[in-house]
RNA sequence: GCCAGAGUGAUGAAAUGGUAAACAUACUCGACUCAAAAUCGAGCGCCGCAAGGUUUGUGGGUUCAAGUCCCACCUCUGGCACCA
């Protein structure tokens, strides 16, 4: 049915069950009641308290689609149960708003971007509230705010003063479009993830965060959290560690080259060593390279090309011998040739290979190319000799065998597996060390729009930092937000901010002009809500101490390896330095599985898929929206948008509405409060005197419905939550009457899905104060099941027959009934079965 | 290449090793209606008029019993990737 039609459709069922109305009342009602601020005056430790957090929106200036709220939605749908259930619950919101689509968004339209910023929050914020989210927007924060920033500004102080804040001159991923260096993080197949412009290497000052000193926890640390494994396995990828070796060989030149390895069992193949071009050992072997002028050309292109270049699989590999060079062998005191190679990257490890072309891929390939000697050293426990020459001379043996196999070739070692090899080889010619692919973060960025890293650069005193009292340090008014592209942030040319006196010496100093990346003020936000106004300290202990951890935070996968890892770490230094009392801030994580447009592709204006969650409102209501979105299917997985499909769960709802026409006061309820008005009429008064009681069947899918919901919701199922309430609802339609009390516990278990008409209908049946802080209902588990089951009949585990029989029914007379059913006397008459397996009230099984 | 996840009707999907396809959409037929919509009723994996048979990517295995557990393979999705 097109929107259309079914806007006039609604407008025609005046009498039915309007969601304009109600959703517009309601709403109103909830902001002056505040029935959902977080009340923090008395927290006492061991209070059953919920922390329930979605991941805060960046507030572009494009709006909402129908994708964003999914997740909203859920946290909703848990907060509201918990807030029934008795949790003191926290579920707040707020505005990740520095970086660039802020900053762009100034740039084109020559307006400070806090004006920006201030817009599209209003607007989402409008577009967020329609959906009736019960966020208690007292706590509200916002990462550009000074007092916000100021707390953002003071933990980078902290790291300066722990040593974990560090500037540094090398060479850097550098965006030429978005004119400002690049964390790692923030590269995504050698593109920058924000615009897909080739990140080039460009060496910068910058300020770098040593979170590479934290890699161990931030591992170690995965294992507890009740995370899905799929991204605690991308945190563990990106922290990568291995376990290897470092062996020195010593050179000619005086200097020894210390290289990692994590095959040190293949010491002895070694036929050449690779430092990267950027190795600060080529200048220390000064004259010893004959090829000066060659390698300075070597390395000078190398350094042009950009990364996605570089680092592409299938390039060929490009390197270049260091002439008058060579470096010993430790194992067999061999001298090998040295090279530099731009397969080697510097920032890894030590920055420098052995290479053993006989067993990996990289040195094969080189080997081959430049045509150096492959040498075998290990071998397949499974595959004998046949691959190789007589004799057992394997000097020309150009096989590739990468996998563990047994030490050949390696002196005393030979006729060892490589893992024992390992350990002993390290022993004698190196030591183990642990390496990680994480690197440090780097952490300014040369653009306007984020926190000022509050540091002064003085002549005499160096890095001098911003005292405490004079955070925080505000971002000051410019003309033009326009990137310098020079590796110096716009901030360098108001004059008037950068000098400014030395703090220590009080002679002249500059202010540091690079500004923190997005990632920072993200990375701690969730303390804010707990203290929101606090301008103290980053938060009171107590309230921390009482709100943390985040029980449920939601979103999307895309942050495993970002967001997710910076707030860890920073969370874990917020506990070295006493302001947080546990280690992770996260406790549950959950991912929202995207929303599709219905032609299968992202929501985007560019495909013009997008949907509005206004419309969509409008139209059929923020509970049907609500109800529809967490009904698509299994919340973590990717999901189409389909409008046609709304229909279904709005029927859902008009028949619950409808349902209040046949409700009853309950046996021995006395005379009904009020149904609304409706059910005055003799019978009904006739029955509301005598009471009415579900049917057993009933009962029982009553109860069933109250724990399935209760359960599924914890366990995120929010979709088979809502179709159990669907077979409730079913079944209760076929009903003359249904107890009011059963009425109501329906209206409670679907107000976290549809808080608006549960509230409405909670109000019509005259029940005191809100449905949503009403309890959340309970089960009767003596009533789960049926009292009339059904069993089926297999012949060898297909089923032929079914009886039904009491529950409780013994083992001998299911046999029994099952050898008397039909089927069995018309196939197996005057036959003895094999073997009988029953399963009690479900299964006969008949082996023949 | 490495790591992880997923393959079930026309569609979104459901199923503690125990009746596969609940719930919902679409579709077909019927009731109501001058008519349409809404609403209600019936049907709806595949083969078959029916009785019945058969079905969870492919092939094997474990089990009385497999969508579910194990092995191999195919396909798709996501993450990482010259990390030594």
């Amino acid at each position: 049915m097109s929107v259309l039609y079914y806007n006039a459709y609604i407008m025609a069922k005046k009498q039915a069950y309007d969601h304009r109305k109600i959703e517009k009342k309601w709403q109103k009602k909830w902001e002056a009641s505040k029935i959902y601020k977080t009340d923090d005056k008395t927290l006492k430790l061991g209070q059953k308290k919920f922390y329930v957090l979605d991941m805060f929106p960046y507030p572009s200036g494009e709006g909402l689609h129908v994708g964003h709220p999914k997740g909203y939605i859920a946290t909703d749908v848990v907060s509201r149960m918990k807030r029934m259930s008795g949790y003191k619950v926290l579920h707040p919101m707020g505005w990740d708003a520095f970086g660039l689509p802020a900053e762009q968004f100034a740039i084109k339209n020559k307006t400070n971007p806090m004006i920006g910023v201030k817009k599209t929050v209003a607007r989402f914020k409008k577009q967020v509230s329609i959906i009736g989210l019960d966020y208690d927007w007292d706590r509200e924060i916002n990462t550009t705010d000074p007092k916000y920033y100021k707390w953002t500004q003071w933990t980078f102080l902290k790291m300066l003063e722990a040593g974990l804040a560090y500037e540094s001159h090398e060479p850097i991923n550098w965006c030429p479009s978005c004119k400002t260096g690049l964390a790692n993080e923030d590269v995504e197949d050698g593109k920058c993830e924000r615009c897909g412009t080739p990140v080039e290497k460009k060496p910068l000052r910058q300020w770098v965060i040593r979170i590479t000193k934290y890699a161990d926890r931030l591992l170690n640390d995965l294992e507890a959290l009740e995370w899905p494994e799929p991204i605690k396995d991308a945190q563990r990828n990106w922290i990568g560690r291995s376990e290897g070796a470092e062996v020195a060989f010593k050179t000619n030149a005086g200097v020894d080259i210390s290289v990692f390895t994590t095959r040190v069992d293949t010491l002895f193949g070694v036929t050449y060593v690779v430092i990267a071009p950027e190795s600060k050992l080529i200048a220390e072997f000064g004259d010893n390279i004959k090829n000066q002028k060659e390698v300075a050309e070597f390395i000078k292109n190398t350094s042009k090309i950009s990364d996605i270049e570089r680092t592409a699989v299938d390039k060929p590999k490009n390197g270049l011998k260091l002439e008058g060079v060579v470096a010993i062998n430790p194992a067999n005191n061999e001298e090998v040739p040295v090279f530099i190679a731009d397969y080697v990257l510097a920032n890894y490890g030590t920055g420098a290979v052995m290479a053993v072309p006989a067993h990996d891929t990289r040195d094969y390939a080189f080997a081959k190319k430049y045509d150096l000697p492959i040498r075998e050293v290990i071998q397949s426990e499974n595959i004998k000799d046949e691959k190789r020459g007589e004799n057992g001379d394997k000097k020309n043996v150009d096989e590739l065998f990468v996998d563990d196999g047994v030490l050949i070739n390696s002196s005393k070692f030979s006729g060892l597996n490589s893992e024992e090899a390992r350990g002993k080889i390290a022993k004698t010619f190196g030591k183990l060390v642990t390496k990680y692919k994480l690197r440090d973060w780097v952490f300014s960025r040369q653009r306007y729009w984020g926190e000022p890293i509050p540091v002064i650069h003085c002549a005499e005193c160096g890095v001098v930092p911003v005292p405490y009292k004079d955070l925080p340090v505000v971002l000051p008014r410019v003309k033009s937000y326009e990137p310098t592209g020079t590796g110096e942030s716009p901030l360098a040319n108001i004059l008037s901010w950068v000098n400014v006196k030395c703090p220590k010496c009080k002679g002249p100093g500059k202010r540091e002009t690079n500004t923190m990346p997005q990632w920072a003020g993200s990375s701690w936000y969730y303390l804010r809500y707990m203290d929101p106004k606090n301008d103290k300290a980053l938060v009171d202990p107590k309230k921390e101490a009482f709100w943390s951890p985040v029980d449920f935070y939601v979103g999307g996968a895309e942050h495993a390896a970002r967001h997710l890892i910076y707030a860890r770490f920073w969370h874990k230094f917020l506990q070295d330095i006493g302001v947080v009392k546990y280690g992770e801030p996260f406790k549950k994580l959950q991912n929202v599985g995207l929303i599709m447009g219905e032609d299968g592709r992202k929501m985007s204006k560019r495909y013009g898929n997008v949907v509005n969650p206004d419309t969509i409102v409008e139209t059929y209501g923020a509970d049907t929206l609500r109800l529809y979105e967490m009904f698509m299917g299994p919340f973590d997985q990717e999901i189409t948008w389909k409008t046609d499909n709304i229909i279904g769960v709005r029927r859902f709802l008009e028949k619950v509405w409808r349902l209040q026409e046949r409700v009853m006061s309950d046996a021995g309820a006395g005379a009904d409060k009020k149904t609304g008005g409706k059910k005055t009429n003799n019978s009904g008064a006739k029955i509301a005197a005598e009471g009415v009681v579900l049917d057993n069947p009933t009962e029982i899918l009553f109860n069933q419905t109250i724990k399935k919901v209760t359960d599924d919701i914890s366990t995120l199922g929010f979709n088979t939550a809502i179709s159990q309430m669907m077979i409730l609802v079913n079944q209760l339609e076929k009903l003359e009457t249904i107890p009011k009390s059963v009425y109501l516990t329906l209206i409670k278990l679907l107000a976290p899905f549809a808080p608006h008409a549960t509230e409405e209908l909670w109000m019509l049946f005259g029940e005191k104060g809100s449905v949503h802080t009403s309890g959340w209902p309970e089960y009767d588990s003596s009533k789960l099941v049926l009292n009339t089951i059904t069993v089926m009949v297999q012949v060898n585990g297909k089923v032929r027959d079914q009886f039904s029989a009491e529950l409780g029914i013994s083992k001998e007379e299911m046999e029994k009934l099952a050898l008397d059913s039909k089927y069995i006397k018309d196939n197996f008459a005057g036959k003895t079965p094999s073997r009988i397996i029953v399963v009690p009230n479900k299964i006969v099984n008949l082996v023949y």
